[in-house]
DNA sequence: GCACAAATTTGTCGTAAAAC
DNA sequence: GTTTTACGACAAATTTGTGC
């Protein structure tokens, strides 16, 4: 258009790039995209984060403020979470479904898997929403598999490909970030959910909750502990085979330093055998001298 | 420790503008 | 012309500070 892109209201839009890449460094950094660090001056460490995800975000297309990334960041966000929770709506509907929903893209599951899904589908430990979904099924809860779709085709939803090193929680039965989050503080309730009487869960289920996560971190430490000992085992073991080349190599050093003493020692001996000769011949020559002297003073 | 208010954060919705 | 996105307004929830 004609419009000055200066003077215009809006900024120019997000490249697929910038969305890839924003999403990329979110996976990567949970505590930002849970808006929530863990330590003293935590708002600073997230302003800064920020900043760096500005500066990184401008080699990809138009540049923009920190304030306008945390826009984009926010919708993108709840875009994905009204995808998921048409395409749920979508396979809950009876009827003759004329309008079909289009499957989540690659960038919408990707942002799923990072904030998770509850705030979009609802807490399946809530029977109310009546949400027979592929996410956190009752098989989190009760330890039983449900009689609900197992495969990602029959749930609607392609597999999540979710970031890499990151146990999601569309791929573990660990939380994502926010989950992790919503435990310690409630999940924020949106105008569309049910009382917050309906939702609050039971002592008990938390606490089974609790335990289940718990033991999801135990089995991640436990996993942990193995590579670990695996590293150390191949570290030693390289150790080794470096000591023992450093010995071979010690050895032959030694041989051939007692060679050239040896050799030093041959030499020595004949420098010290030349001398003897010399001073012999020097003796001999002297005495011929000597009587050579006395010879002519006679 | 509790209650309250103010400040801040976060999600949703509607609308204007950019992009196709 | 239609779709998608950026952005502001608003509401709800959380955090923080203060007084008792």
């Amino acid at each position: 258009m004609s419009t000055n892109k200066e003077e215009s209201k809006k900024t120019r839009r997000c490249t697929p790039a910038q969305h890839a890449e924003l999403v990329d460094y979110m996976s990567n950094h949970s505590e930002l995209a849970s808006g929530r660090f863990n330590c003293p001056m935590g708002n600073a460490a997230i302003e800064r984060q920020w900043e760096v995800l500005a500066s990184l975000l401008e080699e990809f297309g138009p540049k923009k403020t920190t304030a306008q990334w945390k826009t984009v960041w926010r919708d993108l966000k709840s875009k994905a979470r009204a995808r998921l929770a048409d395409l749920n709506r979508a396979s809950k509907a009876t009827g003759n479904k004329s309008k079909a929903v289009p499957p989540l893209t690659e960038l919408e599951r990707k942002v799923l898997a990072i904030i998770g899904t509850v705030c979009s589908i609802g807490d399946p430990s809530t029977s109310e929403r009546g949400l027979n979904t592929w996410v956190e099924t009752e098989e989190q809860h009760n330890g039983e598999p449900t009689a609900g779709p197992s495969t990602p085709e029959e749930r609607n939803v392609e597999p999540v490909a979710g970031p890499s090193g990151v146990s999601t929680h569309l791929k573990s039965n660990l939380p994502s970030p926010f989950e992790r989050e919503s435990l310690r503080t409630p999940a924020r309730r949106s105008s569309a959910d049910p009382p917050i009487a309906k939702r609050r869960r039971t002592d008990v289920q938390e606490l089974d909750d609790a335990v289940k996560i718990f033991k999801g971190i135990q089995e991640d430490n436990n996993s942990s502990y193995k590579e670990i000992a695996t590293s150390i085992n191949n570290l030693s073991s390289s150790l080794a085979s470096n000591q023992e080349m450093q010995t071979s190599n010690i050895s032959q050093l030694v041989a051939v330093q007692q060679e050239a003493n040896r050799l030093q020692a041959e030499a020595n001996r004949l420098t010290k055998e030349a001398i003897d000769v010399q001073r012999e011949q020097t003796r001999q020559i002297m005495a011929l001298f000597a009587q050579f002297i006395n010879d002519r003073g006679d």
